[in-house]
DNA sequence: GTCTATATAGGGATAGAC
DNA sequence: GTCTATCCCTATATAGAC
């Protein structure tokens, strides 16, 4: 758009610039202790000048969200051998995890969130639906390649401690306070859900996820008390 | 101590009465949502009289996490038989829940409430590696005699699902709108976490693990999108 | 688009009478 | 112990000039 004004260019940037230092911030401190004032001075900017890009604090909030319910909207795959359904699922988690500290503040205060925006909420209970189904398809999907031994109602339920466990794991880890960790909360934690698959595994799969997992999670220290 | 006088005993209740209150409000509607103002008036007295009582909200907070960490200070029995370390593992998750939920207001804001206190923070991470040592030496003792198959490794990983789980399986059931459930998410709660122990469990073990919980799980509805 | 100045409101906490 | 009245601070949000 080399069309647009100078101040329209201006404006888009500032507008950028604002979401993504109240990303930053919320994400440090945890929204309900960031006020738009000390969003402005992280900018530069005037409180003012904030609330003309924005109607309200709470409609920064909002397009965070969307932001990232676009980045939760991913399908996995449903391969058809089973070396390669593991691998599926492990991307999968992968990617979701990302997403999730990616915008962690959000998941600091999810009650209260939820609870003061009926849209979120619902939104949101839309995306662990697709989440759940997601990985009840892969499952299914590696029974039938003979990688998994599950009856549906195993399925189902460790499908829904494999969501828990995604969804809560970065804070449960945050809540610990140990020096090494704090980096790579992301590697034990994808390690912590494929170790909720692993018991359901054929031999040969498990033997390959174990392969997958463990040099994944080699760089950092396994250990945690 | 039926030698106070009147003025010392309307104290100790106004101050119990207090702390009840607040633990009601704070669980229905979140610490951060309720204020020193709607405690009194709950109660039918002066905010003036609430700050002659306590300092500060903090001081409640922290009252109440007093009572909640001696709730939760409570060491499984091992058993020595097989049959009986399942009921103590079940007893064991069953009271903590119980705990969690009667507490529950705690969990909502885990993050900022710890971050504020640094106090509360050591604490509640004492409390969070006592469950966790509590769940492996109970691991331990199931393999002991033999109604477990599972390496240390295992068992750590296990105990870190276990924690997460029953830590926030509450909060995560709450998210979820649906009308029926909102009763019995404790005994769901139950029914997931038994599900990540079932996997390791012998043969029989695991039948007598499936008989206790699908009859406590029976009351309820088991179905869970 | 951006600024400065300010209105507004709410909630935590205190002073002092009873 | 309890009340009323009020202070003070912080944070959201707006008004109006540039």
């Amino acid at each position: 758009m080399k069309t647009l004004d100078g101040n329209a260019v201006r404006t888009q940037r500032t507008r950028e610039r604002v979401l993504a230092e109240s990303l930053r911030l919320f994400n440090e401190r945890g929204e309900a202790n960031v006020t738009t004032g000390m969003i402005a001075d992280a900018l530069g900017i005037s409180p003012g000048n904030l609330y003309y890009h924005y109607r309200n604090k709470d409609e920064i909030v909002e397009r965070l969200f969307r932001q990232f319910a676009q980045r939760m909207d991913l399908e996995p795959d449903a391969a058809a051998d089973a070396a390669n359904l593991i691998e599926d699922l492990w991307l999968y988690l992968h990617l979701t995890f990302e997403a999730i500290r990616d915008y962690r503040f959000l998941y600091r205060n999810l009650d209260d969130l939820l609870a003061r925006n009926r849209k979120l909420k619902a939104q949101f209970n839309r995306i662990a639906e697709r989440k759940y189904q997601g990985i009840v398809r892969l499952c299914e999907a590696m029974v039938q390649a003979k990688a998994m031994h599950a009856n549906p109602e195993e399925i189902r339920v460790l499908a829904r401690n494999i969501l828990v466990v995604a969804t809560y794991w970065l804070n449960f880890d945050s809540l610990r306070e140990r020096r090494a960790s704090a980096a790579d909360g992301l590697g034990r934690g994808a390690y912590q859900v494929m170790s909720l698959v692993a018991p359901y595994l054929a031999g040969e799969a498990r033997r390959h996820l174990g392969a997958v997992s463990r040099g994944y999670i080699r760089q950092s220290q396994a250990s945690l008390g």
